[in-house]
RNA sequence: GGUGCCUUAGCUCAGUUGGUAGAGCAAUGGACUGAAAAUCCAUGUGUCCCUGGUUCGAUUCCUGGAGGCACCA
């Protein structure tokens, strides 16, 4: 049988995980995750992780398996991930991979062109500059160091330029000449399933979902975090709001309300970021388990024919 | 009841020496190859509270009215 990745993607609390879970037990297989926060075990609750006893249906890789003081990048979750199926697949043909974060969905689906490993102290250093010598210093470096990317990426963008740059200092090469090489196969095909739902139902979905963290100790469990603040993973829709309430900057309303008006933008940006992928099969978010594992099937069998 | 101030975009407000108006926030659309729940970009027609008057022309000036705030009774 042909080896087969059924990846669901949607935007937050449209019931990814539910699926997920439901799709895992009716093909017996293992779910694999490709959200870029509930890799940290130290916060499941503000990441909508899933919980023990979902976390017991199935079995799951990519979850809880950081700490939040890793360094962690989609680099080293492709090569990881890959592994991982490669591993799985040995033994069982099908497997599902959930998630919302469309750089990690598409970095295990489609791949990345292959970039050197750049030394942190690089990206530090060009940090403190941007910091100390503005934006517009680092474009005119790019500019002579890489004008194709000069010429093609969000110059506005620090973290895009910070990026070109860290690869034309640690290399001696540019950015650009990375780009568009041949990427490695994937040895298995995989079906992409997206949920969807009218705005106002999505958007009143979060708005309750937020609520539900809150009742589940997300205070408790952000303040428990709170030393950690500078930290990348923790600069998260429904930590970085609490706290500015924990400097006394913001009222726990004001930054509760603020968690649910970053939580739908966030929606938004998933939505945009899947709707582009032309293979992505959309279902409504309450279809029956039944048509999707219908679909499933169908394609299951057209390509192994 | 009197006096003063206010009424302009979903919200807070600016502005037009009279030629139908603009910021912040919100909202919406988008980009995104190792920070991605991150980061960045783009988008502003609204009875300028209502009525009558002056005027070629009023959101702007004047009359009257409604609502709000403050002070005085």
């Amino acid at each position: 049988m042909h080896k087969t990745l059924i990846s669901i993607v949607g935007p937050t609390g449209i019931g990814k995980t539910a699926l997920s879970l439901k799709l895992a037990t009716h093909f017996k297989t293992a779910i694999l995750s490709a959200d870029s926060r509930q890799f940290y075990k130290e916060i499941p609750i503000g990441t909508a992780a899933p919980t023990g006893s979902e976390l017991a249906t199935a079995a799951h890789h990519f979850i809880h398996h950081k700490s939040i003081k890793d360094a962690y990048s989609v680099g080293a979750f492709e090569t990881e991930a890959l592994a991982k199926l490669e591993e799985l697949q040995r033994t069982n043909p099908i497997i599902i991979m959930v998630g919302g974060s469309g750089l990690y969905v598409n970095a295990v689906t489609k791949g990345f062109d292959e970039f050197p490993d750049i030394a942190p102290e690089i990206r530090m250093q060009l940090n403190s500059e941007l910091e100390t010598n503005g934006l517009e210093f680092l474009q005119e470096e790019l500019k002579e160091l890489d004008p194709i990317s000069y010429a093609t990426i969000a110059l506005k963008n620090p973290h895009r330029v910070i990026r070109a740059l860290e690869i034309c200092r640690g290399t001696g090469n540019p950015y650009s000449s990375f780009l568009n090489k041949e990427k490695r196969k994937r040895p298995f095909n995989t079906i992409s399933i997206g949920l969807k739902a009218e705005r106002p139902l999505i958007y009143e979905r979060i708005n309750q979902r937020v609520d539900q963290m809150l009742d589940n100790g997300l205070l408790e469990e952000a303040k428990s975090v709170f030393e950690h603040r500078d930290l990348n993973a923790l600069n998260t829709v429904g930590y970085k709001e609490l706290f500015h309430y924990f400097d006394g900057e913001w009222t726990l309303d004001f930054a509760v309300s603020e968690i649910k008006k970053n939580t739908r933008r966030f929606a938004k940006r998933q939505m945009t970021w899947f709707q582009k992928d032309p293979e992505v099969v959309w279902f409504e978010y309450d279809t029956n388990l039944e048509n999707i594992v219908n679909h499933l099937n169908k394609v299951i069998k057209k390509t192994s024919e």
